[in-house]
DNA sequence: AAGTGGTCTAGACCACTTT
DNA sequence: AAGTGGTCTAGACCACTTC
């Protein structure tokens, strides 16, 4: 059970001292985050109502309704009127495009099929041990898969997973998972992934790259380099896709 | 002066029939916007404080909150504590690089040297008519330019406006204009971006791109075709902008 | 009928800025 | 000191879902 969280000296409700003041609802909203963390609602479950959480950190509806909205906003949670607030869990149709940017330039998207081509544990190189922030010497796992869409291969993507969190992850059960690779990553090895920075550039097709997306050597292609962070803002996963722009485009919003 | 928004037939604060529910505060912030588009309030400018605008709407200063917050989080407005809120604008550092996502791989992004090539009226090609929504025949303001960073020819970009509100927008005024080009279109054209969808390729460069560019023709490039919105999600702007990708990178944010 | 999230209100106080 | 946005509370009622 938690307890009441408190601000610098002061007492209940507004009032603080002056430097350092934290709001009441960043401090739940951090707790909240805490418990999502910790597995104590596990991702796809109903969490406790407003009430509740009100009642176990004592404070008001009011305020633990404006942490959760900012879980909202961040796609940790989901709220459905009526029936309560759930914790996010990437096996959902909305969830699985959410990562997957790019789209059909006719028709609508719908889910690739996926071709594992190697997995491997290895030695990290310098470029993954810095971007993962792992020690020098840390295994990964790397993996390398072909997407394709409607029979067309379109995206050729290597990925680099921190051995220490990923043990025990063989092409076996890549190959026999249905279902987005994320919801994998979040059910058997409790790591669910909540944002992603990418790096886009307009590469050549290598000899490598060109037989596996099934393109002249040189045709230009997308190279989008992926981190994605957990919880607490932790990168566990790189990922370098290779995108066929013929039928395809990666979509954004500017917002 | 605006007066009371209502609900179906329901009477002041909470009440309302079922059918066609729409939230007070939905509705404040559409009466709001309205006033944004119609230039009661300009660009930079210091809106009504809450409180004022809670007294001309009726409402309570929590539902014009509400109101506000989403239009702060849409980008539409700007909050200060202490001082007020203020309408937004592209006149400000933050706002410089919302639409600007090519970043140097090294270093800090900086503003690019503009180098226009050409500017004419054109009647709008069937792809524009439709991607702007105008009527076969409607005239458009083409604009050709090439950005460069570091006295690197990096971006070579084409724009079609529609000619109905880009009246007068001649290259002489592009050239003498000073800062970002949203800034002239919303100080000059009363027209303001607030949303753009992208549409992102890789292709080989061509002849004429090659040249302005200053690489090999065939060099693989960043094609980002883009849709730009004023209010009312009407689209004012067409933009393919081509990339090099070798010292730059399009920087995205997945969350 | 009971429980959930969603809206709306009224009032208090805090943090920040300007006068 | 006065005004602004920001936080927090308490209570009422609404819309939606389930029992």
């Amino acid at each position: 059970m938690n307890s009441v969280p408190t601000n610098p000296p002061g007492e209940g409700a507004g009032s603080s001292a002056s430097p350092s003041f934290r709001p009441l609802y960043q401090q739940i909203k951090a707790l909240i985050t805490q418990s999502l963390q910790s597995g104590e609602w596990k991702p796809g479950e109903l969490m406790p109502s407003e009430v509740e959480l009100a009642a176990r950190f004592k404070v008001s509806q009011g305020t633990v309704r404006k942490a959760i909205d900012e879980l909202a906003a961040e796609n940790l949670v989901v709220r459905r009127q009526g029936k309560g607030t759930f914790v996010a869990t990437h096996h959902e149709e909305r969830a699985h495009f959410r990562f997957l940017r790019l789209m059909p330039d006719e028709g609508v998207p719908h889910h690739p099929d996926n071709r594992i081509i190697e997995v491997k544990r290895i030695r990290a190189p310098a470029e993954v041990v810095r971007l993962l922030e792992l020690k020098s010497g840390d295994a990964v796992v790397y993996i390398k898969r072909v997407q394709s869409f409607d029979g067309a291969p379109t995206i050729l993507e290597e990925l680099w997973l921190p051995g220490q969190i990923f043990k025990g992850l063989t092409a076996e059960r890549l190959v026999e998972y249905k279902g987005p690779m994320y919801g994998l990553f979040e059910s058997e090895f409790g790591t669910r992934m909540i944002r992603a920075t990418e790096k886009i550039r307009a590469v050549g097709a290598d000899t490598v790259a060109a037989q596996y997306l099934g393109v002249p050597e040189g045709t230009p292609l997308l190279c989008a380099d992926r981190v994605s962070f957990t919880y607490g803002d932790r990168p566990v996963e790189l990922r370098r896709g290779l995108y066929s722009t013929a039928q395809h485009h990666y979509q954004n919003e500017l917002s």
